[in-house]
DNA sequence: CATCCTTATGTAATTAACTTAGGCATGGAT
DNA sequence: ATCCATGCCTAAGTTAATTACATAAGGATG
């Protein structure tokens, strides 16, 4: 399976905004947290999850902070800005037009 | 008008096999129908539309013929093959289960 | 204590699908 | 005579993925 893509390209910086926007996470917890969620339907892997993380804080839509986890170990707990709280509505909106967009096209008669 | 792209990445096969399932079209009735039919929501532009039309054929899910147009003009028009039904079926299916995982992030508490 | 699995972060090389920006040709309207 | 819409096409550049690594700490097993 090369191709069928476990994900759908552009969308994971909207999964990871909504992800954080819940609650701080780890990189870690993100990608098991989005796949758990979506019944293992959405793989995110690490070579996806981190530089899109990095992407993320640069825009300074996340911000990252190293601190314990539960279990005691160190690990990098992200957070949202408050401009990713506006970044995280604009993705929303944008998926909602979009995927609606497919919808209409894909149920044509 | 719309730079946070006008299409979600990776449908634009769907979007075209979907077109012509209904009925054989030309490459630009294709994109015009499809920006119709969602509303000018979806902009295809030739560059990503042309493309993706030869890469279609090349998987032998397209066959395209000249013909002339209803006013008269030389087209090229793409009908689905065989396969191609099984790949819009693929497709359509590998989309409502992607977009609908992406529906379950979004919308976690 | 050696080894292995899980957690956890990261990078590098490659690939695919786009965007942007053109070119070319014909037919109809002004 | 010129311009616009139709219609096909390609090339360069961008970006976000995939694939495949590297690294390290903690916990469990033999």
């Amino acid at each position: 399976m090369s191709r069928p893509s476990d994900l759908i390209q552009g969308t994971l910086d909207l999964l990871v905004l909504k992800t954080i926007s819940l609650e701080p996470q780890h990189g870690w917890a993100i990608a098991k947290r989005i796949q758990q969620v979506s019944h293992e339907v959405l793989q995110v892997t690490q070579g996806a999850l981190y530089p899109a993380l990095h992407r993320l804080e640069q825009q300074a839509w996340i911000a990252g902070e190293w601190r314990p986890t539960e279990t005691g170990r160190e690990a990098k707990f992200y957070r949202l800005t408050k401009a990713g709280r506006r970044q995280l509505e604009k993705e929303l909106a944008h998926w909602d037009r979009l995927s609606s967009a497919v919808g209409l096209v894909i149920r044509m008669v």
